[in-house]
DNA sequence: AAAATTAATTAGAATTATTCTAATTACACT
DNA sequence: AGTGTAATTAGAATAATTCTAATTAATTTT
């Protein structure tokens, strides 16, 4: 629950950049995605948070996911009808899901082939975000 | 609210080949969503069959369009935390949600390129699917 | 064709994730 | 210290979707 002085930095400067309060609770919560970084949903990271801060309320963390994802330190990831989870991961990449395990991975793709996607789009469209996600298994390796 | 024989053939087949009835109810809301395909909500998909099928329940809509979204006859899509619409294209294609109209917009894709996408998995990772994203603002052109 | 079996539909209740409301608390600035 | 603004809190409210149990419809067997 401690920040690396790498994160903290960016964390602050990030927040102040956008005019918005660097919190305990925002510090708090950002640290927990940071750290263990395994797309957590909100209820999640709610009950993450009381371990080591007992008085956080459900309504905060959601605030904190929102104002954390608005000022582009974690990305919010919807598959489905599921709960939205959230990631640390800032570098270009799509989510995979497991169907068989729920577990989702990350898939680094290079920032090329992003903008590679745009230039499909009219030229009168403009597009801030792009979301891939992938359905699928993951088949065990054998060992 | 008239299959055309073409697509009457499609829903059929497809509802047969995986051993679902060809009901009544399936075939109302699947020619809704091909004949005005401007991406529904169950909700809005509900109040249309209302009109022409006045003792539909809303549970019958959710039922049929996962039904013919389980076959293939239809996508769903998914944008952030709203109600998921459905899509009638089958191309490969990616969506486009303009965040000042709330529009959604087909946005074709070569098949190449959404091959090349799967080629960035780990070679255990088998894809179902895949689900393309963009956000961003439809700019009106001058005119 | 009647009976039996299975699948689909229905109404309404229940659930789940999320958002809203209003009150309180914390922080920043004079 | 006092004021103003932003953030947090608890709990209620909402919205989309799913579940439940009963009914209806369709299909297969007798």
């Amino acid at each position: 629950m401690q920040l690396s002085p790498k994160y903290k930095a960016l964390f602050d400067t990030t927040l102040e950049k956008c005019s918005l309060k660097a919190t305990k609770q925002r510090e708090h919560i950002f640290s927990l995605i940071v750290d263990k970084r395994d797309h957590p949903t909100a209820d999640e990271i709610f009950t993450r948070s009381r371990q080591t801060m007992p008085t956080i309320s459900l309504a905060t963390v959601y605030n904190c996911l929102d104002t954390l994802v608005e000022s582009g330190l974690i990305r919010q990831v919807n598959f489905e009808r599921e709960p939205s989870r959230y990631c640390p991961n800032l570098k270009p990449h799509a989510h995979f899901l497991c169907k068989e395990t729920g577990l989702i991975y990350d898939i680094d793709l290079p920032t090329a082939l992003i903008e590679h996607l745009k230039t499909h789009l009219p030229e009168n469209f403009k597009a801030d975000q792009i979301e891939i996600n992938f359905n699928g298994s993951v088949n065990r390796q054998k060992n």
